[in-house]
DNA sequence: CCGCATCCGTTTCGATACTG
DNA sequence: CAGTATCGAAACGGATGCGG
């Protein structure tokens, strides 16, 4: 049963939290921020939700506008959703200026370290790149003007990049640096295509 | 007993919501923006939370490092704390531009008004306006070059004003129009002094 | 009165199992 | 695959207590 409770406080800061405050529910925006996932992805992404949990959000963010339906069964943001986008990513930026990282057995999503790397990304000379990460695969794309992150694969591509989303931020770290030819030999990474254009890419 | 769970997920996004995801944090947060509070004020500002609720947040915030105490029994945000303004104020402006407000008996914060208030107003020729909410005093400190609010009274004022937070959010909805004329009529208002200064303030 | 701490009923969360 | 059902654990919210 989705929750119901508001703050009953007029103040915008209030009732944003009424729609976005509950636990998950900024997350599962993330999660939606690079364009439409289907129940099972969201499972993927966010391991330690449970799965009533997620369909409770789900309910309440589509009553509330912020996500809908129009191609089911996939779940996308509204373009008011879409709005949250640079105040999540703030949200991001803040904690990583003063939060040290949780320790134990980690996951990260492949969104999250996308998100990442297309802010850490300058546009430039156009360049197509295929990521297989966790089962899932992205495109991204670099023009003169832009730097764009889809779901699913590309028609065709200048270089493809499998590895897990840890390991994709450990070398984005390092901007595909020593630490890419350490994964390559161990097979933590493989590459295939214009290896020299990834290592341009940041 | 402070809550302790975390989404142990290193995005960023996922971290700051361990620090400020629990419900009621960042309404703490918004009441601590315009300077140091105690206890009472935000049991005042925040009627629907309990006290240990509040108690509780204080805590996690504190040990967080979001909020310190350099003045007991006040609460302040530390410098990462007031980092959150603009996070904090772009999502309330999110909100109000879609979620319809809140129905039944509704409270707004003095905090909460003074922040939109601070929000509309330009900074201009130098003005102090003494304002006075719900038993708590507020200086509105205009210059050439900025627009001030700070708990506590002024030492002198050009004019001052008295009423509810409520009350003022009509107020400033009409820039000091002809509501404020009714509003004096009716005793829903008061104000001394330079009357013509504060019509111009929006 | 202020600044909490304690107690306790209710709601939400989270894990697991299950269904169309 | 896309959720629902169930149930114990944790968090929330209100009331009350208590030292300073």
């Amino acid at each position: 049963m989705p929750t119901s409770r508001s703050y009953q406080d007029p103040c915008g800061i209030a009732r944003a939290l009424d729609v976005v405050g509950e636990r998950w529910a900024l997350l599962v925006v993330r999660e939606l921020l690079l364009g439409g996932r289907r129940f099972s992805d969201l499972r993927r992404a966010l391991p330690r939700s449970s799965s009533n949990m997620l369909a409770d959000r789900l309910r309440e963010l589509e009553r509330h506008g912020v996500v809908h339906r129009p191609h089911p069964p996939a779940y996308e943001l509204t373009a008011w959703g879409r709005d949250l986008e640079p105040i999540v990513l703030s949200l991001g930026d803040w904690a990583l200026r003063h939060v040290p990282p949780p320790s134990g057995p980690l996951h990260l999503s492949p969104v999250s370290i996308l998100l990442f790397l297309r802010g850490a990304v300058r546009p430039g000379p156009p360049l197509t790149v295929r990521l297989d990460l966790d089962d899932t695969t992205w495109t991204l794309r670099v023009t003169p003007s832009s730097v764009v992150v889809t779901p699913g694969p590309p028609p065709s591509c200048d270089v493809s990049l499998t590895t897990t989303p840890l390991q994709l931020n450990d070398l984005a770290a390092d901007r595909f640096g020593p630490s890419l030819d350490h994964a390559l030999a161990t097979g933590a990474a493989a590459v295939s295509g214009d290896r020299d254009r990834l290592r341009t890419l940041l």
